[in-house]
DNA sequence: CAGAATCCTGCCTGATACTG
DNA sequence: CAGTATCAGGCAGGATTCTG
């Protein structure tokens, strides 16, 4: 572990100072994963195909418009597949491109550590409010 | 890596679903994670410590005000410690604590993954304007 | 059912000027 | 050198209404 960390503390750098803002992949796939419904709409069609109205129920608290945008940038990026059905009433599903699912697997390991550490980071904001916030 | 990802796809969902938006341990990671400046200033400290000035120099297109804010928010969350040096004229270190450096290995995978697939997103993007954009 | 269009608001962000 | 304070603009994101 030891060795990789090693490797990508200096690859950070170098991938961020290769490229300009409007080139950077990191900026480009962290723009968009940072934000607030990506990673969430990834993760549900990790798991299996979604109709639209599926995906609005599984995030109650999602916007119509914001679940729509999402998904459309998602799909012009490459990683989710939109099929429409031509039946009365009209049906649409989303799933993952294999671009798609690639992710899942680098998303995953951050999630984990997001998870194992949440504890600490929110102790380490308790302890900043009491001491100099 | 079929086992990995079988697992992490679950995972995603399961660990979503269990959390309301405010604890949710993905979304308090990926907010602050997907800001614009966080994960260049982690880059940047998991190479060495860095002068606030230092910094400054490295992100060229960084705001003084947006450097300080990020800054204090990683420091909030117990990533980044803060040194200052009652020298005239003042200095201030910055460097990652043990919780930020161990963000370096989950971060770096997210990276490679980004660089690797960063022109089939490109691609992706091009064919999707040219067609239905 | 699956969206498109419109309006509106808050916060993110940058620019500028000032301080210890 | 390392910040803080203040102002201004733009865009993310929500609520609502309308359509095929």
């Amino acid at each position: 572990m030891s060795d990789v960390q090693a490797r990508t503390v200096g690859d950070i750098r170098s991938r961020y100072e290769s490229f300009d803002a409007g080139n950077c992949p990191v900026r480009d796939v962290l723009g968009q994963l940072g934000d607030k419904w990506s990673t969430l709409i990834i993760g549900l069609l990790g798991e299996r195909t979604h109709r639209f109205g599926e995906l609005r129920r599984s995030i109650p608290d999602i916007s119509q418009r914001m679940l729509t945008q999402t998904l459309k940038d998602l799909q012009r990026d490459g990683l989710v597949d939109r099929t429409v059905f031509a039946t009365v009433p009209p049906s649409v599903e989303y799933k993952l491109t294999p671009l798609g699912r690639s992710l899942l697997s680098p998303l995953g390991i951050l999630i984990e550590w997001a998870e194992m550490h949440h504890g600490a980071i929110r102790l380490a904001r308790q302890a900043y409010e009491s001491g100099e916030g």
